[in-house]
DNA sequence: CTGTTGTTCTATTCACAGTAGAACAGTTGT
DNA sequence: ACAACTGTTCTACTGTGAATAGAACAACAG
């Protein structure tokens, strides 16, 4: 699990963490069951503070993707990677809508969206950053 | 031009007023030379801020989407529509990612990704809501 | 017993969002 | 010339979220 944290983006680091571990899901780097380290160990690592891991977990378990067992450990949720249920998609649509709407402003076609789109599926995949 | 703000979202409130004036010049409403509304007007209108609706025009203005003469008015941008340079489609890529990223999580195919991104483009420019 | 686990508590610093009121310097219409 | 309006700038205040810090607790594993 490599992590990079911009220090200077306007995300927050600790959403930076949670969306990278998402990442890491997606590609199937980490699968159900996986344990993540501590978050004392993790932050220890990343050069943060413990409760911006903790944090970052809290945010993920409430997205299920997670699972904190407490005292014990952190685990990739048995879910993590579940079916789309409709509200999923209305909050993705919601939070697409905006980026969308630029992408219109630039003249992209819907064929050179769909381009984009899967530029980044293979950037995912194949770990390019 | 119907604005509509979620005083309980998470997204500052000027944003989500810049949000809707692209969306605007995306569905073609908002045609280059068109004036906006007052600084004072606009924020009388929505029930906020006169600094608050300064905030977003200055955002627009940025991204080049509006431009604001001094002592005159705030005009929609003559390269409000334009074609993407290679950094728009970088800063678009990189502020995909973490979405399409859930999104693979949730069994989305590429398919139905690119479904979804149709619907998207479609309430857009119908203005479904 | 020791070390590690997540949890909880208080505390502080910093930046951003939002509101508020006032004043200024040009522009526009009458 | 005058009044109304434009965006700009200034100070000021409140509230919230991000991030760090240190300490203590209870449960678990070796």
């Amino acid at each position: 699990m490599f992590i990079e944290i911009e220090a200077d983006s306007t995300v927050p680091i600790y959403l930076q963490l949670a969306q990278q571990v998402i990442e890491g899901v997606a590609k199937g780097e980490l699968k159900p069951g996986d344990s993540l380290p501590s978050v004392r160990a993790f932050a220890a690592d990343l050069g943060m503070n413990m409760h911006t891991v903790n944090k970052a977990y809290h945010y993920l378990e409430e997205k299920e993707f997670i699972q904190i067992v407490s005292k014990k450990g952190v685990f990739i949720h048995e879910r993590s990677v579940r079916e789309a249920t409709e509200k999923d998609t209305d909050r993705l649509k919601k939070e697409l809508r905006p980026m969308i709407s630029e992408a219109l402003c630039l003249n992209l076609s819907t064929d050179e969206l769909q381009a984009l789109l899967n530029d980044i599926v293979r950037d995912i995949k194949e770990g390019t950053r």
